[in-house]
RNA sequence: CUGAACGUAGCUCAGCUUGGUAGAGUGCUCGGUUCGGGACCGAGAGGCCGAGAGUUCAAAUCUCUUCGUUCAGACCA
């Protein structure tokens, strides 16, 4: 590309409506521009590296054996309706209506489709394994875009389908894909960790994620040093770290805490260590209130409770439902609530602990599980800073992810919803095993950008960079630097070495601001020495400027 | 969806409190001087002050409505 005539442009200032390095950084390269919230338009240099991380991905998905389709991103939404997603997805979908008044809906993903796709070829057994998938734009409709490319509406994504007789067959679908998956992260150049998940609106049996790391990542990351153990804080075990095992149980006694409503308050009142404390959080679950109880300096996991009660939807209770309960807020506890009431499996170990009285300025000391009663238990808050490996009891480590690969045991979930049936040796129908993988490439550039920036701009890993090296002139009005500059170029392109020449009529400060903002791997400045057939280079990792040839510098590059 | 802030030149912003026909920097155009890290001098082009309604002799400025953007939260592959 040659920039003088080509579409290219830079800006001088950060983007005031950009809240992340790297879409401050994409936009004011001119890789991307915004339309609207959350909706961008790749230009022709983000464009090629959406195409490169599409290119590597394609290749270790080819190398499994799956086969590439495409999908319509348009959708009757009776594919979703059967399925239930509909509902599952809800307000997320983007939903609308042809002329003729039929639901239709922008697909958020498409396992439905593949379902659909796969019951033309399935009739037996011997028609599998097999996997197929596609890149494609989704739609989703955040609540919240942000973070540039991060969490937006409109995104393309490779998603990967595969199609098993049984649980082994997925099993070994899903490690091929898992493999590729760790293959094409490592050859983009992106510094992730695995971790397990929570199935979420997916549905299944497993899901592992491929955490992209980076501090203004939305997903926290629990993990041990000392072994394998990985995992999304959102299923993250807790192992109840806190006992006070031997002591003997006191009586439980009331007393005053006169306008002490928070925990801490209360602990710093009574003076007691905050971890001998139980707190209730009154919560609105599926419209219902339901009471937990916490030991005081932990917070509740909402997805561990939605899976614990088989519910869909939390938040906390508003003043109707906590009228129902019973309960004083402020110094609810558990006693003479009229309603569900769950446990969190540390409290189950605690002795002579201090909660609330229900009773408006008292809490009581020295409560033990014999005094409460409660509906359930289980594990139900999130991990903290200090907390054991559930696996080999060494301490957790905590770390911020963007996740830009997630894959799915999806088991017979859609096969049953779809009816995707074959036929088996002893020619009895059995539902199919699907196992789906999906990889967002905007969210993948984005991470790429989080992890390999410095205050002059994006540096590229080579694999992903839109070019390889950019040429400088420094001097445009010099007929000779010119010259050798194009052939130098001309000699690149046959090469096969893809390169921008900057021939515009800039000051070299300019040029050499750009080269570093846009982050192109190698940068060749033809200045000086140029008709001496010397030429600087320097790789944008590096401080250091080197001189050399024409052989020496496609030596490099070749 | 709830709360808050913001919306003025291509971009980043000032002006609004105290109403009187629109400003800066940067970018852009032309001329000149420059030419190895975002040069300098001069001359220009560029704005329905997000949209609508109201108050007023007069509204970028005050009031209301609406749309958009961003932040915090909720939500979320």
């Amino acid at each position: 590309m040659k920039l003088k005539d080509a579409y290219f442009y830079t800006l001088r200032e950060d983007a005031r409506d950009e809240d992340s390095a790297s879409g401050n950084l994409l936009v004011k390269a001119g890789y991307i521009k915004k339309t609207s919230a959350g909706v961008y338009m790749m230009l022709p240099l983000g464009l090629r590296v959406q195409n490169k991380i599409e290119d590597i991905i394609r290749k270790h998905m080819n190398a499994t054996g799956a086969q590439e389709v495409k999908m319509p991103a348009l959708i009757a939404a009776e594919y979703y309706e059967e399925s239930g997603r509909m509902k599952g997805f809800g307000p997320s979908i983007f939903k609308l209506k042809d002329r003729n008044d039929k639901d239709m809906v922008l697909g958020p993903t498409h396992e439905e489709l593949f379902a659909y796709a796969a019951k033309s070829m399935i009739r037996s057994y011997k028609n599998m394994p097999f996997n197929l998938y596609q890149f494609q734009t989704k739609y989703r409709d955040e609540p919240r875009a942000r973070f540039g490319l991060v969490r937006v509406k409109e995104f393309v994504m490779k998603d990967a389908y595969s199609f098993d007789k049984d649980e082994a067959g997925l099993d070994v679908s899903y490690q091929k894909m898992f493999d590729a998956y760790k293959k094409s992260f490592d050859e983009i150049g992106i510094d992730y960790r695995i971790v397990r998940a929570d199935t979420g609106v997916m549905g299944g049996l497993l899901s592992e994620e491929f955490q992209a790391i980076a501090p203004l990542g939305e997903d926290t990351l629990v993990y041990c040093d000392s072994c394998s153990y990985s995992s999304n804080l959102e299923v993250g075990k807790v192992l109840p770290a806190y006992e006070n095992g031997n002591v003997e149980m006191k009586d439980i006694e009331e007393v005053a805490t006169p306008n002490c409503r928070t925990i801490e308050e209360v602990a710093k009142y009574l003076k007691l260590d905050i971890r001998n404390t139980v707190k209730a959080m009154i919560m609105n679950v599926d419209g219902e209130p339901v009471v937990f109880f916490i030991k005081g300096d932990r917070e509740l996991n909402e997805s561990k409770v939605l899976k614990l009660l088989g519910a869909t939807e939390i938040g906390f209770a508003d003043d109707e439902l906590i009228s129902r309960t019973n309960a004083v807020p402020g110094f609810c506890g558990p006693l003479g609530l009229h309603c569900r009431t769950v446990v969190d499996d540390e409290v189950l170990h605690m002795k002579n602990f201090c909660c609330g009285a229900n009773k408006e300025g008292y809490h009581c000391i020295n409560a033990n599980l014999k005094d409460i009663s409660y509906d359930l238990s289980g594990d139900i808050v999130n991990a903290k800073e200090g907390d054991l490996c559930p696996i080999c009891g060494q301490p957790l480590k905590f770390t911020k992810g963007i996740e830009v690969g997630n894959t799915f045991k999806l088991g017979t979930k859609y096969s049953k919803a779809m009816d995707l049936q074959y036929a088996d040796e002893q020619n009895q129908l059995q539902d199919v095993w699907m196992g789906s993988y999906g990889i967002g490439l905007g969210r993948t550039m984005a991470a790429v950008v989080e992890q390999n920036h410095d205050e002059k701009g994006i540096i590229w890993p080579e694999n992903i960079a839109p070019y390889k090296a950019i040429i400088l002139i420094m001097i445009t009005k010099d007929e000779e630097q010119c010259r050798i500059a194009n052939e130098m170029y001309d000699k690149f392109n046959e090469l096969g070495i893809e390169c921008i020449l900057d021939d515009r009529d800039e000051r070299p400060g300019v040029k050499f601001n750009d080269a570093e903002l846009i982050g192109i791997p190698y940068r060749i400045t033809v200045g000086k020495k140029a008709a001496e057939g010397i030429f600087e280079f320097k790789s944008r990792k590096d401080p250091e400027v080197q001189e050399m040839t024409l052989d020496q510098i496609i030596e490099k590059l070749k």
